[in-house]
Order: structure tokens, then sequence, then C-alpha cells
DNA sequence: ATTTAACCTATACGATTGTATAGTTCATTT
DNA sequence: AAATGAACTATACAATCGTATAGGTTAAAT
């Protein structure tokens, strides 16, 4: 199926890739030129060429760093933010809160405005939420009850399963040695609602 | 610590940030300057100019496509295989295993070689890693000693901590309703070590 | 009232970059 | 022996693109 690749094309192509791996953006070909020793940038031209007609990369006519490999996959991640500090306001994430972003699968996280905390404290260690976990959440004003949300209250962020009541607002943590709390609705302010969970040991 | 930001300064940086991410390649000023309705390119190139300053991203001069989002690592995704099923064998991986791929943030997973499995059974649930999650692998033959290791008893795949005694293997679930067993190292195949969980709620 | 800052226009220069023309070398094929 | 194809050189052209110069408008600040 995969049409013949001659061995210099096969080491432009892989140099393409480490570029692009590396920098993040593809080599001119100039660039490509200068690596292999080229004193034309129609060698390194040619080779993408001949890459480009056999399918092992596109590009688009007359447009600069433009290549991009077939098959090295970056539609399937999503880059979504992970906050240092959450605050209240109405723009949901403010843009000075934004730590890092984190690559997630788009797959499986499909909400695009989702975003990323890191956990503090053993709130929610029955519900396998631990310490230093990254959660992912999705902006709600107003989550289902039973689901985990994530709660500022007095400027700190909480997380716990979240019921609505009458007037009040209950959190219930999911560790047995700590108690439930009952809020007013207007000392709480919703953040959203936990959608995943991202751990590394 | 982070620099103010004013609403069109907001507005350029999220727009230079989705078209990373939708085409793979920064914009040029002037892409930047048709999607506002800036007659200029250097309307464009002036916003780029404050977010390069305040820190929200980088550039190198006169090098075109070239906009670099500060902690936007568009390299930052990893394509690792998910399994359907695992057998012992000398490959680690084979092709007719792989489900699907799955894409995580590879600051955070770093190992190359990593692969993927959901969770069957609840034998770890103490440990937060509970059924239906993907739990990331790297493959190792002989991990440490308390590490939660993938092991192959008998064709079936176990989750479970892992403890080398002289002539036998200790596999200790993190389920207080199970108990532990403890298997001779001929009828064990340790596929790897347990280096990530991720679940979607 | 003047200044300042943010934001924008119109036009153009020069660097970068993709592409083209014309030719060379060399190994392999027919 | 002639032909072919892969690989490369030298030079140049043209499109793209970052940048610069010189100004205009508006709202907020001093």
């Amino acid at each position: 199926m995969p049409e013949h690749l001659t061995e210099r094309q096969k080491e432009v192509l892989e140099f393409i890739r480490e570029y692009i791996e590396k920098e993040g953006i593809s080599p001119t070909v100039r660039e490509i030129a200068a690596h292999f020793g080229f004193a034309s940038p129609l060698s390194a031209q040619l080779h993408i060429n001949a890459l480009s007609k056999k399918g092992y990369l596109t590009k688009a006519p007359f447009k600069t760093r433009n290549l991009k490999i077939i098959g090295l996959d970056k539609t399937s991640g999503r880059s979504i933010p992970l906050l240092g500090t959450v605050r209240a306001g109405k723009p949901v994430i403010a843009l000075e809160e934004i730590d890092s972003y984190l690559t997630v699968d788009k797959n499986i996280f499909r909400n695009k405005d989702a975003f990323a905390l890191r956990v503090t404290g053993d709130s929610m260690i029955e519900d396998g939420i631990f310490e230093g976990d990254i959660v992912l959440i999705k902006p709600e004003k107003d989550p289902i009850n039973g689901s985990i949300a994530v709660v500022l209250i007095n400027d700190e962020v909480t997380i716990k399963r979240f019921y609505k009541e009458k007037d009040r607002i209950r959190l219930v943590p999911a560790n047995s040695s700590l108690q439930p709390a009952t809020v007013s609705p207007l000392d709480a302010y919703i953040i959203g609602k936990v959608i995943g969970v991202i751990r590394k040991l």
C-alpha cells in the first residue's frame, strides 16, 4: 500500500518529522537544504514534492512552513488551560489565571470550554479523586444533583458532590471523615462540573 | 505576576490560539488582520508585539508563521495505543490488539512506549482506580515492589500492587473485600507498571 | 485643555520563502 | 551506447510575509 521511498526521501521525511516535533512548526526548504548541506533550496523542494506525490505529506502552494506529515495526528489532541487559581467572575476563565496548557484526547473529553485544575485536599478520595490529581471541568452554573461540582466559597475552591435543596446548596464530600456542608446560594459561586480525572503515578 | 491584557489583545490571543489549534500552524499577521477586518497588517502586528512584550507569546524576527503561545505546546500531544485485549508475547503490543489510539499530554506522560488499557473489575478502588477508567501502562518486566502492576495470569489481565518475594510474586488488591494472591513467576506474565489514570465522568 | 494610550488606516520596503529554468553528475537500465 | 531517473548546483523570479513610516480617531487620564 505505502509507496516506496528512496533512502534520501526517508531521511528528509524523518528530518521534517523531527523538526516539527521539536519546533512545533514545519521547516522551510532552505532549512532542510542547510541540514543536509544542499547548496540549492530546490534540492529540498524536489524531495518535498516527491514525498507529497507519494502521499507522505501535504503542502499548500506558496504557503510558508506549511508541511504536514500524513498520519502524524495533531487533530485528536485538545489543548485546555490548566488554571493556577480560580476567581469568580463573568468570563469563566481569566487569562491571567492560566498556568499552562494540557493536552487531552478530544474524543474522550469533547467539551470545548473545559479547563483543568489541580486538586488540593482529600475531600473526594472515596470517589477516586486524590490530592495532586488533575480534574477536568466543564463550566456550568446549574449542575444536576449528585454530580461532582467545583464551587467557590469565600475565594476558596472546593470539589464536592452537589445537591440543590429548597433555598440552600448541599455540598457532600466523598470522605467519611468529613462532614457535608450546607451553604446559601449567595455564598457559593458554582464554577462547573467535573467531567474527568487525570492522575500521574 | 501576569501582565494585564486589553480586551482586544485577549481576542487576538484567543484567535491565534484557536488557529494554531485547528491548523497546526500559526497565522500570519495578514490572516489575523483579515479575521478582525483590519485593513492594515500592522494593526495585527501591534497586538502581537504587545502580547509578546507581555509574555503571552513568542516570536522570532522575520520568521514567518512562528508565533508560539506560551504554555501552549502544539507538540505536547502523544498518541498511544488503547488496547482491547492483552496477550503475552515477545512484541509487547500486537497490532491486532489495538482498539484505537489515545492522545495524552507527553509532558505529563513521558514514556514513549506507553500504552493504555480500560479497567475491568474493582480490585483497585481504594487506590482510586475504578472500573471503566483508562490506565496508562509503561511496559516493564521487573517493576519495583509496591508499584501498581499489570499482570497476565491465565490469559486474564489483573491490576494489583506488586511485591516480589523469594520465589513467588505477591499481588495485593486495593480493595479490602478481596484477598491478596501469591503466584509463581511462571504463571505470571508481567506486562508493565501503571503510570497514570484517566477517568471520564 | 492637553496629554496619553489604545486602536486603527494607507502604503511601502525588504526579508523570507516557495518555485522555476537550465544545467551537472552518477549509477542503473535497456 | 543510449536512455533513464535520482540527486544535486547555480541563479533568479515572484509570492508571501514581517516590519516600518506617517498619520487618524477615540476615550480616558492628568
